[in-house]
Formats: structure tokens, sequence, C-alpha cells
DNA sequence: AGTTGGAGTTCCGTAAGGGAACCCCAACTG
DNA sequence: CAGTTGGGGTTCCCTTACGGAACTCCAACT
């Protein structure tokens, strides 16, 4: 086997990596999210290898997180955030949650979200869709859903015709 | 240069993958929280090469994320989540939600959050730390922080000494 | 006709991942 | 007390992927 496939995991959470687990996949989108659309601004914002900027890009536009515009009549495009892609970005502010809380030390964050449902300076906190309070890693259990109860039924039936083992 | 180093951009993103961006660490992450704790279980669930689950244990160690904790008089020892690593799952638990939204298909999400607070199966959804209310890419501004501040004070002052220049 | 500029492609050298075998050492086992 | 077991790694080799720089393509300026 050669580098392993996430994307076949019964995991969302790999499954969502194989999306954009790849090394800069994540820079890329935080570039696009914030304005930069083109190759050679991507290109020397993050003095990425042309190369894998490449096979990034259409990656990213295979999974439909982004979407290649044309801009001109020449073949010029552009790199837009879909539905899908602007919901990936939920993940960086996380993300930027994260390291500005664990990582930036005395400089501060590097920037600042302004909400504007209360126009103030504020970050992102997790909630239940349910009851609209907090909800981290240690405040849920984690149970077994559809797609896993599937899987364990169909396993059970190849261990059923043999009875007797104990 | 050689591979890149995310850890020295001044960008809370590329700070964060730097911890956890690598490929499996997020798989790693997942299965200690759920409560995976030895070498040998991990290698055995995610069928991950020994060396790089070593590498991988040690750069989340090293960090931070995880802690080491000898759990016998002989030299084994299970992996723990630290503080700051159990904040890291927020981020598993977004990716978890865009992939079982985007990616999961007819067999469903493989698993549930049931959160103790309202004891209902739900998953987690973005709010405001300052207004409480949802807040996602596309309901903020993103602006230089004080880090990006000092950076562009800095640069000003090399630029400064040339005036003249239009 | 010649240059420019955006958007890639190609090529090469190095680094990182996969797989399997090997090692170390404390505890059992007979 | 020699031999086995098992957890937790190391080592080695092979292949794939990344970084960097040069090259290509093609529509528009000049």
């Amino acid at each position: 086997m050669q580098r392993t496939n996430f994307g076949e995991l019964v995991c969302s959470i790999a499954r969502t990596l194989d999306v954009i687990g790849e090394p800069w996949s994540p820079l890329i989108l935080r570039d696009v999210w914030v304005g930069m659309r083109r190759f050679d601004e991507l290109q020397a914002d993050l003095k990425i290898s042309r190369k894998v900027l490449t096979e990034r890009l259409n990656h990213l536009v295979d999974h439909g997180v982004l979407e290649r515009r044309p801009y001109d009549n020449r073949p010029r495009y552009e790199y837009h955030l879909t539905e899908k892609g602007t919901e990936l970005v939920d993940l960086l502010m996380v993300m930027k949650g994260w390291g500005d809380k664990w990582l930036a030390g005395e400089a501060g964050p590097p920037v600042l979200y302004r909400h504007h449902a209360c126009g103030e300076i504020a970050d992102v906190e997790l909630h239940c869709t349910h009851c609209d309070k907090p909800m981290h890693a240690t405040d849920v259990d984690v149970l077994p859903g559809p797609a896993l109860q599937l899987l364990e039924a169909a396993t059970d039936e190849r261990v059923e015709p043999q009875p007797g083992r104990r």
C-alpha cells in the first residue's frame, strides 16, 4: 500500500482530512477566503511550489470546495469558495482561536475577527445545535451512528454462521 | 529551503497546522480522545507505520498536546490529552460536523455526539464569544491584529529612510 | 514581430511515508 | 534460571511527494 487514503475510512474526520488534510490546503483556503483568488497571487503569498499549488487547487476544485471561474476572455481563472468550501472555513476559525490562545505569545493574535451581528472583536466558541449551550470535548459522549451500526450488522452476519465459538 | 515550516509564519492557522497538520496527527488525537492510549493499540487501529506513529506521538508530546504517563513499573506508557490537547478536540468536532454534512452520504454519520448538558444527540455550531449569536465565515471582517501591526510598524521603519519614493 | 504576464508543466534532488524485520528489557513460565 | 512473551519502539530499504528553478503555452499589448 502506498500513502494512506483517509477517504475510505468510516470516519467523518478522516474523510474531511481527505479533502483538506494535505499540506498547504488549509492555507490556500484561508487565502481564498480573504480575497486572494489567482494562481500567482496565491503562489507569491504562500511561497508554495507551483507544482504543489496546481495539485492542491485541482484537488480542492475536484472536491467541490473551490470553483474555477474564468475572469477574462483569454484563459484566466479565479478560484472562489463554494458553499461547501465556505462552511469549511469554520474549521479555520477554530484553528485561529486555538492558535491565538496557545501559540501566539507576547505579540498577540495576528488577525482579529469583527462579528457583523454585534460589531465587536470576538472569537468563535462551540455551542450545541440542540440546546445552544457550550459543547466541547469533555461535554459529550461519543456513540456509534447509523453508518457504524450498518458496518457492525454486516460484520455480525459474517460472524453468525459459525456458532459454537465462545 | 526544504519542507516548509508553517510554525514560523505569523498566522495562527499556520501555527496550529504546525502542531497537528501532519498526516495522521488528527486521527491520533481522535483515538486518544475516545480512549485509546497505548502505542500498539493506536498502531493496530490506524494501521499507521510504527515509525511515523513514534514520530507523531513525540511531536504531539513535545508540543504539549499529549502527555506520556507511565502505567506500570516497567517502561510502559500511555498517552493522555493535556488541557491544550483537549481544546484541540474542538477542531475534530467541527471536522466531524462538516464531514457528516458533506461526505457521509446515504449511510449517515459514523458517530454521534450526545451532549451532557441536554442529553440530546447534537452537533457543534460556532457562536460568537461576545454576543452568542452564530458566527461563520461570512459573518465577520478579518482585521489585522496586534502581531501583524507590530510587523507592519517594523516594515515601515525599514521603508521610511528612503523618502522620495512615490 | 517581439514582449509581457498569467497559469501552469517538467525535471531533478531531497525528504518523508509505508512495510517489515529487528531490538530491548521487565515479567512470566516451566 | 534459560526461554518465551509483549509492549514500545528502531532500523532499513523502497517508493512517493515536496521544493525550487527552469521551461512552455497562448492571448493580448507595443
